[in-house]
DNA sequence: CAGTATTTTTTCGAGGCTCGAAAAAATAGA
DNA sequence: TCTATTTTTTCGAGCCTCGAAAAAATACTG
């Protein structure tokens, strides 16, 4: 049930407002600060000051600003990057990555590994993950005290809650709580989010003017995966992080998917889908890992040829167009960004796609509707779990007073 | 942007909070109030000496209170009835009502009209409305100050602001901006509701046990709608109202919808459809309406003998299914109600449903969703209107100082 | 029936917070 | 050097919430 708010609250959401306003506009002057919050300047001044004091702001040299006006000029308030760092673990199918980022996003610090995690047992994996982040916070260079927050990023649904992944395609594992055991192991609090909800966080920064309020980023790579901004507030399920566009059902009773299931849009637009259809095997065969390069020598004989590869997209195209119809229906039309290594075919994909929007309710209006592509995802997450870890900071560790009040984590 | 709280805002929304606790509780003493909103019970003294004051709540006579503990009583709280009132205004096919509602949520007043809204023009529809509004204002038993709010509910597609009608089965008109011709012709704010919206609404209120955070009404009648809460909040589209369950593609290029596109869920599972499957005709025929009594006939034969009519049902379960089995990909599990003459005939639809279900990712645990089912629409979108009107007063006009700064009324 | 225990509600002073107005600071132009 | 202009800080006023203590209202007890 919603809460009164207490008058100690009030200081501390005044604050996270003004770090937030620094946060999105970079360099901004208090007087610009006090017009986005809509606090008057004599409270910004006073926050500003206290902030500053604590070291979480810093105001830039001046000089840095721009075009001199009249009067006394304005002093642009930054992050200090030395206030706090955040680290990101992403693990993706063979492949783990972590990184440390300062206090104003700045990467300071990466480690990369090779690793075969379909077969890796459960201890191996986990145990992998938390030797490559002590590798890190042992790094003589890294002030480990600096390290406030980790986020890690997985392909594959997680809880809610951002502790656990509960099932994963890069592993037969289910349900680590990742975001337990590394708190447990480092003392730092940790969450654990979905891959396709991180890509969408990094594009709201990437380019908020175009992805701000409502998008949706779906993945287009072996499986398929989404995350959805409503409201400017990423969108989870009631109890996973939801989402799971790759399976709502297309044709009931339709193709087999990687999920055991039939029909889903996954089982005719994923990687291992148009791979089946192009090699004109039956829907029924088992789906099998297709390398990117495949899919982009793929790509690019649907290009040439109008035979079964192109058909292949084609199918493609049409499950993920009355799909989006369908999401549509629920949520109405939003701007698309398309991820992943299918992005890059999406010319393929296109056609069929708006063809089918067409023809469903949600897709009214299919001409307005925009879509982006990027083919490179993991970059992406990175900088999504960056600015999640960030935010967390923002909001919690320089947020004093008492702790929020359902807060999951001890002090 | 988000923005700062003020100073001001403190009183306001805490005054809010209040209100809200005593609406949702009923009688709670100021003690209660202190425990559910978590503020101090110096404060919820100050609040509410004031409240009474106002006039918005009084107590309730002692020896009302129940089981006699030791110590001082408690002293109920109870929303003052004469504080403020609010109209009601559901239009659905060919029949209008209106309903005056009291601070405390008891209908003081009523009116119904049967009218032919499929052949009305635009004026003579909206004259309609806005006629049995006014009569309702000028009975001289109603003290025409108090009504603070009208929220008006219809059938169809309404805009995410909640000011017009885009879209509605019962008219072939589209767009009228009700919210705004109400307001501009009585000087009363208004809204425009959707209907399956409203009845969500109401399952809040009427079973919070059980609909509270995350559930699903989904009408079943002639058309197919949803209301959807999802954490604690009605959710709505970007543009429209959303939530357009009816009109997710179940089988594309498959059967005709009443929205003129093919495949949509209600194509296969709203009255016209069953109708059309039970009768043997082409799914390419155009919908007709049918009856209430018609479809509870319909549904008694379909119980009395495997034929024709136990299909359709059956087909009409395997469309909700295979759709509910979309939804939950994305929003998870969920409690649903099932409301409308057709969810008398859940026994029919049920095993269906349940079978296309399970074939989703989205039914894992298909076994543990709940459907409850509720005949009788009107009354729950009447009750959702009036809860709906009577929040927008308490959070409103009895917050005072300064308006919302994104308010949508002048003063 | 008076006194005690218990629970609810109010009162009161302290401490914070934001605000507006005015002052101070810092610069460009005249 | 002086003036106009713009940004930032300072300061007192006005609210608000809180905790502690007091007051109020009742049940129990002998």
């Amino acid at each position: 049930m919603s809460v009164g708010i207490r008058h100690d609250d009030l200081r501390r959401r005044n604050r996270a407002m003004v770090i937030s306003a620094v946060r999105r506009a970079g360099q901004p002057s208090r007087t610009e600060i006090a017009a986005t919050t809509g606090l008057s300047h004599s409270t910004i001044s006073a926050i500003s000051s206290d902030l500053i004091a604590e070291g979480i702001l810093a105001e830039s040299k001046p000089g840095e600003t721009g075009a001199l006006k009249r009067g006394r000029p304005q002093v642009g308030l930054g992050l200090n990057p030395e206030a706090a760092a955040v680290m990101t673990v992403v693990l993706s199918l063979n492949f783990l990555s972590v990184a440390v980022i300062d206090y104003a996003g700045q990467v300071v610090a990466e480690e990369q590994r090779r690793l075969d995690t379909l077969t890796m047992p459960r201890d191996e994996l986990i145990g992998e993950c938390t030797a490559i982040v002590r590798r890190r916070l042992e790094d003589p260079d890294l002030d480990v005290q600096s390290i406030a927050r980790i986020a890690m990023g997985i392909q594959g649904i997680t809880d809610s809650q951002a502790r656990a992944m509960l099932w994963s395609p890069i592993t037969p594992l289910t349900d680590i709580a990742f975001a337990d055991i590394l708190e447990a192991e480092f003392g730092i609090p940790a969450t654990m989010e979905n891959d396709c909800n991180m890509m969408a966080v990094a594009l709201q920064w990437r380019q908020p003017e175009r992805y701000r309020d409502d998008f949706i980023a779906i993945l287009l790579s072996h499986g398929i995966g989404m995350g959805l901004v409503l409201k400017g507030e990423l969108f989870t399920g009631t109890h996973s992080s939801g989402g799971e566009f790759g399976h709502m059902i297309h044709r009931p009773g339709g193709a087999l998917c990687r999920c055991g299931r039939r029909g889903c849009v996954e089982a005719y637009a994923g990687n291992y889908a148009i791979w089946r259809n192009a090699s004109m095997m039956s829907e029924d065969a088992e789906p099998v890992d297709v390398g990117d390069a495949d899919m982009r020598a793929l790509a690019a004989r649907a290009r040439e040829t109008d035979g079964p590869e192109r058909e292949a997209y084609r199918k493609a195209g049409e499950a993920l167009g009355f799909g989006l119809g369908s999401l549509f229906a629920l949520i109405d039309p939003a701007p698309v960004a398309m991820v992943g290594v299918s992005a890059a075919a999406f010319d393929l994909i296109e056609p069929a796609l708006r063809e089918a929007i067409a023809q469903t309710a949600g897709g009214q209006h299919s001409k307005s509707i925009s879509f982006d592509t990027e083919p490179n995802e993991l970059p992406l997450i990175r900088e999504g779990c960056a600015m999640r870890a960030l935010g967390f900071v923002d909001q919690e560790i320089f947020a004093p007073g008492i702790q929020a009040r359902s807060g999951k984590h001890v002090a």
